[in-house]
Formats: structure tokens, sequence, C-alpha cells
RNA sequence: GCCCACGUGGUGGAAUUGGUAGACACGCUACCUUGAGGGGGUAGUGUUCGCAAGGACGUGCUGGUUCGACUCCAGUCGUGGGCACCA
């Protein structure tokens, strides 16, 4: 009985007492993530007040939209650099604005909805709790007060506003800026639209006030369409059958659509578009204005395309067969060269084709036109060296010489780009010198000087013209200013910037996106009131499209307006009269993403979208993080919307974020084992040479850090393998390795949960920063996170007593080397934050604690400043240590550590000294010498002396504080 | 084809903006410590010649500017991204 109870009274004596001491000197991250991950929710440590004596600072990650497959380490990249430029900023005293919200409307949930019958909303309501448990382990600031949902009622209530104001707005280019429609309205009755210069429809027809005046309401409604910032219009879209939906041109990859990859063809629909084209010159101009990456705004100058040149118009030759003539307007940024035109081309879809076509010409046209509408965009694309073109009979006379001027069709030029037609400058343009060569159409020669035997001569700058009237001898600057006078004298012409941006499609054939506010009379689109917003989402059976061919909202049972009642209603109601049917297409995702920047500052507002003491006083972003892939789409749109906000005066920003920076992708590092074709054999990397072999992804998670397989687990995971041979390369079967997109099907995906749980949150924020550049791609690889553990171990050893096995602080004045060594590590890590460089600051501290460490520091003074300096990456081991310290405040708040020079003033320097620039060897001499004592006491030295052997020195360089460089 | 970004050890990357190339990590090697470990520590680790001292080479490639170049200039090759028959 004794025998055993002695060892375990021992036991008993020795256990608690060890523990004990375990626990105060192990860095036991988990319990400290759940303690204050809980505080700061309580405490609502983040919550940014919209009333501040403070300063103010937004930074802004662009918000998820909460997929099903929730987080993996790659997400959180740019929040992580956001949170910590927000706590930084927090420590430096301002009133920090850290928002975070879902983009919950989209594809994705709807095509689970028509799998599943499971309603959109339930999904996305999961797939939001699960991020939410995912981003709050990570330990963000947000100020989760602030969130906002895209589909949440109480959100799309405002996207629904703002269509509303976006119809009831035209732009006026006298004014530069967006306009109220009854201001339209007011003038188009007094002075008709002659007069009026604003952005509208091509094909608006000039009107006087009496025939306006005399249009019942439907017609003045419809022609106010051609001018309102949203409008219907018929236009040619990218209809994909199987999704049942129009696609952006953003959404199709490759001819496919890019969610799905089913096939898309142009059709054409009445859809709602956005007139962002109206703001093509001043999105242009904004970029200049911002501080946004260069190859971003490179992305969005080309997206927008402005090319600057005339518009003229051509007229048909009346004919026997074609009795009247018809105008050609052209486009071109060569106006300099209209004597050299010796064709003109038309889009085959071109209008003008069938009346222009003689009989003669008519089958081949037909053909042709056939053939390449057949063609998909696809097939246009890939096939770029065929020239192809059909002539249609018909001719131009040139405007000054009135020659005749061959019309044909050829599919280089595309209907949907200017107008569709070109006159055709072979000796200035390659693709009409290619055409022109193919069919034997003649190339006059315009240039001084220029040989045109071989190919076109397109050089702008060195442009002299000839053959050419009143332009011989001009370059092409005052040529082109001179033709445009001319064209204009002759009223068939004027000077023209052209934009490649087109109008944006606003309606999507689907189910889970913003209802548009608007029901229709006669055809006629109307708005609901706007105290009668939002107009939610309405109950369907099947969200897919009806039998005959509408939009899922037309499964809707309830889903007309009744203007009486001002409510939605049964459909079984509509009369024409006073119930009428609602619009069944839904926005598009962009809509939500638009403006919830500024919604943010105010988000509960039920009265307006923002206050204006909310809006006055955040004003902006300061810092926006997110992805490049959003380009030219939403930091394209959103800015077109601030813009008219802008005018409107509701915003007082122009552009709404300041400085943005594209966080870089985080690739996968897939993993390989190689199995012996035709066989069951797996080779070790280090075998397969000369053998064949087919590579197989094993999952990341079976191998280590020096890349070799955990065998049984991988038979686990591939039962099918369970009976198969390895063979091993001595004791390891190793895999290989290749760096490919993080992605399911690659088994490289890597989930943060799991990071978190073995190494917690502030090793995960760590390590996510210290992997690189954060702009740049870089590859995962988990097994490298051991490195800032045993950093934050040996950061958390740092405070602890080893003797005493306790936290332990000394209160005495430190001493002069850690004094240096935190000075030195403030200065780098405030540049390095400022510069968003955060790999480098991660590096400075762990150099900071090597040191500290090997200087056996526990100085107070030193420590708790290196716990503020860390606070923003590491921030729950921060507050458990500033806790430790005896403050019961948050560490956030803390004031950020000033750098002090003085503590870094040296009164030596180890001086390279390098011969003919290569380094040889250093010499530590006192900063005080003056050059010429340098020098003498370099040359003097034995090595120096065994370096130059005997020879005399051609040149000795000195740089005080920097470098010797002696020249042999 | 046009526009943009980037090329540094076995790997991720650093370099005070023209002044000691490879900081800090991962990995690897050897050793110490622990009952054991996904623990802690010490030393080494660009290539190459050499027992060593020491030398040569080295930032995609070729030139140039400079006392001195990863850094600036010209050209070239490669990788990644955007746009694309845009008149």
């Amino acid at each position: 009985m004794w025998g055993i109870a002695f060892p375990f009274q021992l036991i008993l004596l020795f256990l608690p007492h060890y523990k004990e001491k375990d626990q105060k000197m192990s860095y036991d991250f988990r319990r400290i993530e759940d303690k204050w991950q809980e505080y700061w929710a309580k405490n609502q440590t983040f919550r940014a007040e919209n009333k501040s004596d403070k300063k103010k600072f937004y930074v802004l990650d662009m918000f998820p939209y909460p997929s099903g497959a929730g987080l993996h380490v790659g997400h959180p990249l740019g929040y992580i650099a956001s949170d910590i430029y927000a706590r930084y900023k927090r420590h430096q005293g301002y009133n920090v604005l850290h928002p975070m919200g879902y983009d919950s409307f989209g594809l994705p949930a709807e095509q689970y909805a028509i799998q599943t019958g499971q309603h959109p909303a339930i999904t996305t309501e999961t797939n939001i709790k699960r991020y939410r448990e995912q981003l709050d382990k990570l330990g963000f600031s947000f100020d989760w007060s602030r969130e906002v949902r895209t589909s949440d009622p109480s959100y799309y209530k405002w996207t629904q506003w703002i269509f509303i104001q976006l119809f009831n707005s035209w732009y006026d280019k006298d004014s530069d800026k967006a306009e109220s429609i009854s201001l339209l309205e007011e003038r188009l009755g007094k002075e008709g639209n002659e007069r009026i210069n604003a952005v509208c429809d091509d094909d608006t027809p000039v009107i006087d006030a009496a025939q306006w005046n005399g249009m019942d309401r439907d017609e003045q409604q419809k022609f106010l369409l051609k001018y309102r910032l949203t409008y219907l219009a018929d236009t040619e879209v990218n209809w994909c059958p199987a999704l049942g939906t129009v696609l952006a041109n953003d959404e199709i990859i490759n001819g496919v659509s890019e969610r799905g990859g089913h096939p898309v063809v142009r059709k054409k629909m009445t859809q709602w578009s956005m007139r962002i084209t109206a703001y093509a010159q001043r999105l242009l101009d904004g970029l200049e204005t911002i501080d946004w990456p260069q190859p971003l705004k490179d992305a969005q100058t080309n997206w927008i395309g402005r090319s600057v040149g005339a518009s003229l118009t051509f007229y048909t030759a009346k004919s026997d067969e074609i009795t009247s003539s018809y105008p050609i307007e052209v486009f071109t940024t060569r106006p300099d060269t209209l004597f050299g035109v010796s064709f003109m081309t038309l889009a085959p879809e071109h209008e003008l084709v069938e009346k222009i076509t003689t009989k003669d010409q008519k089958e081949e046209v037909e053909r042709y036109v056939e053939k390449s509408a057949k063609r998909s965009e696809r097939d246009r694309m890939a096939d770029v060296k065929t020239i192809s073109g059909a002539f249609t009979g018909s001719y131009v006379l040139h405007p000054f010489t009135g020659e005749p001027i061959p019309i044909w069709i050829g599919d280089y030029v595309l209907a949907g780009y200017g107008t569709g037609a070109v006159m055709s400058v072979p000796c200035g343009d390659q693709r009409d010198y290619d055409f022109a060569k193919h069919f034997n159409i003649p190339i006059p020669n315009i240039f001084n000087g220029v040989d045109i035997s071989e190919e076109a001569f397109s050089d702008k700058e060195n442009t002299i013209i000839a053959n050419s009237d009143f332009l011989n001898g001009l370059a092409y600057k005052e040529a082109s200013a001179r033709i445009i006078k001319a064209l204009e004298e002759k009223g068939i012409g004027k000077g023209k910037i052209n934009y490649r941006l087109r109008d944006a499609v606003f309606s999507r054939q689907r189910y889970w996106g913003e209802p548009f506010p608007v029901y229709y009379i006669n055809g006629i689109p109307h708005m609901i009131p706007e105290t009668r917003l939002p107009l939610t989402l309405p109950e369907v059976e099947k969200y897919l499209p009806t039998e005959t061919g509408e939009p899922p909202l037309g499964n809707a049972t309830d889903w007309a307006w009744c203007t009486k009642s001002e409510q939605v209603v049964a459909n079984d109601l509509i009369d024409h009269k006073q119930v009428f049917p609602l619009e069944l297409n839904t926005m598009p995702g962009w809509a939500g993403s638009s403006q919830y920047f500024n919604r943010y500052m105010d988000p509960e507002n039920d009265e307006e979208i923002f206050s204006k003491e909310a809006i006055s006083y955040w004003e902006d972003v300061d810092l926006y993080i997110g992805g490049i892939e959003h380009a030219t789409g939403h930091l394209l749109y959103s800015r077109f919307w601030q813009k008219f906000m802008f005018d409107k005066g509701w915003v007082v920003k122009e552009e709404y974020a300041r400085k943005l920076i594209n966080q870089g992708m985080i690739l996968g590092t897939s993993a390989f084992v190689y199995r012996e074709k035709g066989t069951q054999r797996f080779l070790s990397r280090d075998l397969i040479e000369g053998k064949e072999v087919d590579p197989i992804h094993a999952d990341v998670s079976l191998v280590n850090a020096s890349d070799e397989l955990d065998i049984e687990g991988f038979k686990k995971w591939r039962p099918e393998f369970k009976n198969a041979e390895f063979v091993l390369d001595g004791e390891v079967f190793q895999v290989g390795r290749e760096v490919e997109k993080m992605s399911k099907s690659k088994y490289n995906v890597v989930n943060p949960d799991a990071i978190c749980q073995e190494y917690g949150a502030d090793a995960l924020r760590l390590y996510e920063m210290f992997l690189g550049p954060l702009e740049q791609s870089k590859p995962w690889n988990t097994a490298g996170i051991t490195g800032v553990y045993s950093f934050l171990k040996k950061l958390w050893r740092l405070f602890h007593s080893h003797e005493k096995g306790t936290f332990y602080l000394s209160e005495t004045v430190p001493n002069p080397e850690s004094l240096k060594t935190l000075h030195k590590t403030i200065k780098k890590v405030t540049e390095d934050i400022e510069a968003f460089s955060f790999n480098t600051s991660v590096s400075t501290f762990m150099i900071c604690v090597n040191e500290l460490s090997a200087q056996k520091c526990h100085s107070r003074q030193i420590l708790e400043a290196l716990i503020i300096l860390i606070a923003p990456y590491a921030p729950h081991l921060a507050e458990e240590l500033w806790a430790k310290a005896g403050h019961n405040t948050s560490v956030s708040v803390a004031s950020f550590p000033i750098f002090e020079e003085k503590y870094l003033v040296e009164d030596q320097k180890e001086y390279p000294i390098s011969f003919n620039g290569k380094m040889r060897f250093t010499l530590t001499l006192p900063l005080s010498l003056s050059k010429e004592e340098v020098e003498a006491k370099v040359l003097s030295h034995e090595k120096t002396q065994a370096q130059l052997a005997g020879k005399e020195p051609k040149k000795v360089i000195v740089v005080p504080g920097k470098i010797v460089n002696i020249v042999v």
C-alpha cells in the first residue's frame, strides 16, 4: 500500500507546483485569444463614434461575398494588413472607422437554391455566420455595430433609392454634372432640345418646344428615357440561355459564362442601362487625383479607352439602282489622312448594308453577312489572320475631291464600337492595308518620303502629309486641325473624342438581387414612391426563369403595384388602371457594392442614406484594401456613383478612396506523388528520373516541412491506394511541389481555422505578413509558420523570469544597449507601417526580441514600449502582456512609442574598405575623424598595404560615415 | 500586337533609395538538452578553389554611365496580369 502511495504523494507534491510554473511560463495562446476576443466584443473596444474631437481615419476592406466554402488563408491577407494599419492609427490617436459587412446578393446562393429549393436567404445567413466566426477568430478590430449586408432590405432600400435618383437625373455637358430631370422638362417645354447640350441616346431627335408640348405624357416619358442616367433601352446583350440571364462583358471568359462555363449568344433585349459614359472623362481625370496603384489606373484608363479624332459624314453616291443618298458617319483618329481614303468599310451588321447593296453584289454580301453572324466572338478573336469582306457595289463621294470611294463590308469592323463604319486609309493603317492588298484595292500614298510598298506607315509623330490638296507639307497635328476646320465649315464633321467605354447594362434575370423599384404603365416605367422603399424581394416557388422565359420574379404571385394603396399586391389584381405589373428583373452584383463605403458611416439611419453630419465628418476612405480583380468592375462603377452623388451634393468628396492597395494573391503549394505508369507503385521524388510517372495531387496536410509524405495518412485519405507500394528514398518518401492557384480541386487549400487551433491567430497574422510584400503574389507554405510561432514564444519568455517562473518586469533604468535596440525598432517599424511594408516590420520585431533576449533585458520601460509596437500585429498577446504589466485599459488605445534619435548616436563606424568597389575588410574608426584623417588611417593600415602589394593607389574615395573605396 | 508589373541562395524574401548583396525566417548539417515530442539551445549553411589563411565568381542575359550598380540608362530574354481586328 505504502509502496504505491509514496510515489503517488511525491507526484502530488510536485505536480501542482510544476503545472503552475509551467502555465505561467508557457504561451497559452488559446486561452489568451479567447479571453481577449471576448473582452473586445463585450467592451465594444473598436466602436467608432460619429462625433469626436479626434481626427478621423477610415480604413476599409472590400467586403466579401459569403460563399459556402468559407475562408482560406488567402482571404484574410488584406484584412490583416488593414487591421494592422487601423490599430496603428488608433495608437496614434485617430478616431478610426474600420467596418466590415457582406456582399450577400449573388449567383452561387441562387444556384444552390435552384438545386436544393433552399431559400437563398437561409444559405446566405448560414454562410455569414460561418464567415463571422472565422473572422472573429483572427482578432480583427472591426466595428461590428456598423455591419451592412447588401441583401438586407434595410440596406437595399438605399440601393433602390439611388436608382431612383439616377432615374430622375440627366447629364448636362454645359454645367458638366448631373442635373434634375424636372429642369430638363422645364427647358424642353420652353425651348425644345436644340440648345440642350446633354449626354443622351444617339438617336435623340431634335425637337422644338411646340413638339414637346404637343406630346402626351407617355410620349414625353419615352422621350425623357433618352436622357435619364438610368434608362431602358433595347440593347444587344450577351444572353446566356443556360443561366437564363444576361452577362456583362467582364462576366464572360472566352465566350462562355464566367460562372458555370455556359455558352453565350448575342440577343436584343430591353434592359436597364446606366449612363456611365456621361462620366467617362471625369472618371479619367479623377484618376490623377487619387493614390491608387498604377496598374489599376492603367486598367481603368484602358477600359475607358479615350481616343481623340474627328467624326465626319460621307454620303453615298446615287445611281440608277440606288436612288437616294445615305449618310455614313465615321469616327477616325487620323482625320489628317482623309485624302488617303481608298475605300469604306462597314461592319456586316451595319444597318445601311441592306439598303446600299446592289443587285449584282447582293448574293455575295448576304452570304458574307450570314457567315459572320454565325461566327461567335470567340471565333473572330481566335482567327485574327484571316482577311475577309465583300463589296457592296455602292460608293461614297469623297467630301473634298468628289471621287467615288467603294464601300465594303468586313468583320474586322465592329458594330459595337464607334459608328460601326470606318474610312479606310490603307497607307496609314495596317489592317486597312492588309484588307486592300487582299482585295486589290489601290493604296494611294499620302506621306512625304515614306515607302509603303511593304507595310502601312502609322507613325503619327513623323508624318508629313503629301498628295492631299491643302494639307500638303503639314504634320499630323496641324493637318488634323486644318481638316477639322474645313469639315466644320462644310458642316459635315467635327473634332470628337470617342470612348471605348459602353453604358453598363443594369438588368439581371435573376432572383437573388435587388428588385427594381419600378412598375409599368403602358410599358412606361414608373418609380414607386421613395417613402414606400424598400420594395422587398417577393417569395417564389421556383428560382428558375418561368416557362415563358421571364425572369424568376415572374414566378411570384404577389408582384404587382397598387398605386392607390401604394403597396405590393397580388398579380390577379392587375387591371392596368390602379394596379400595375412590377419589374421582373433584378439589379446586378455591383449595385450593392457601389455605395456601401458611405453607408458604413451611418448604417442604421432609416431616414437618409447617411446623415450630413456623418458624411461631413468621415468624408471619404483614407485607405482601401482589396484585390485588383475588381479594377474595371466594382472600382469603376462605385467611382461613377460617387461622382453622381457628388453632383447632387450628398457626398463631400468626388473620389471616395484616397489611397488604395491591391493585396497580392496567396497561392497554394500543391504536393504531388508520382505513380509509375501502369502500376500501383509510388516513387519518392528523387527516384522518378528516367521513369514514366503520373503525378497525382496529395493533400498538403499530409506533407511535412521537409516534403515528406505521411504514407499511412495518404492511404487513409485515398482508400483506392490502400494496397499501393511505396518506394522510399532511404527512410523517407518525398513529394514534388508546385505553386498553383489555391483551390479545393488541387488539394492545396489551407484553412485558417486549423492554423489558429495549432499556432494561434497572432501567429497566423504575423506569418501572413511575414510571407512577403503585401502587393505581391506569393505561395503559401504552412511549414514556415514555426518561425513566427517560436518568435512569439520567445517574446513571451522575454516577459518572464526563468528563475521565479512568473511574469517579471524590472523597474531599473534600462541600459543604453537595450534603449538602442528599442529605438532602432521604433524607427524601422514606424517607417515600415507607413510604407505598408509589413513583412519587414515582422523581421524587425524578430531582431529586436533576439537582441533583447541576448541582453537579458527585463526593463519595464523597454518592454512596455515593445508591447505597443507589436500590438497591431499580435493584438491578443499584446493585450495579455499589457494587462499583466498592470494596466487595466486595452493596449489598443496606448500611445505609439516615439522614436528618439539620441539613443542611436554612434561615435564610431565599422568602415567597409573596398578596392575597386569590392569590399575586402572592415575597419572600425571614430566618426569624428575628418576625410583626410580617415584616408591616412586606412592607407597606413597593414591590410591595406597587403591589398596594394606595393602598388600606388590611383585615387581614394572617402565618404565619411559610409565607405572607403581605393582605386588601384 | 499594345499596356503594366516582376526576375536576388534549395525556399519565402531583405538591402538605409548609388555605398559591406543575401538581413529575418523556412529547410538542411553537426552537436548539446529533455523520459518523449510538432520542445529548448549552440554552431554552420550563395557557388567554387583551398587542409587552412585566403582567393575567384555571383542579383535573368548583353552593353553603358560611375571611384562604386540588385539599384540608374539602352537593348534583350523569361514569368505573371490587363486590353485586344478600338478605326
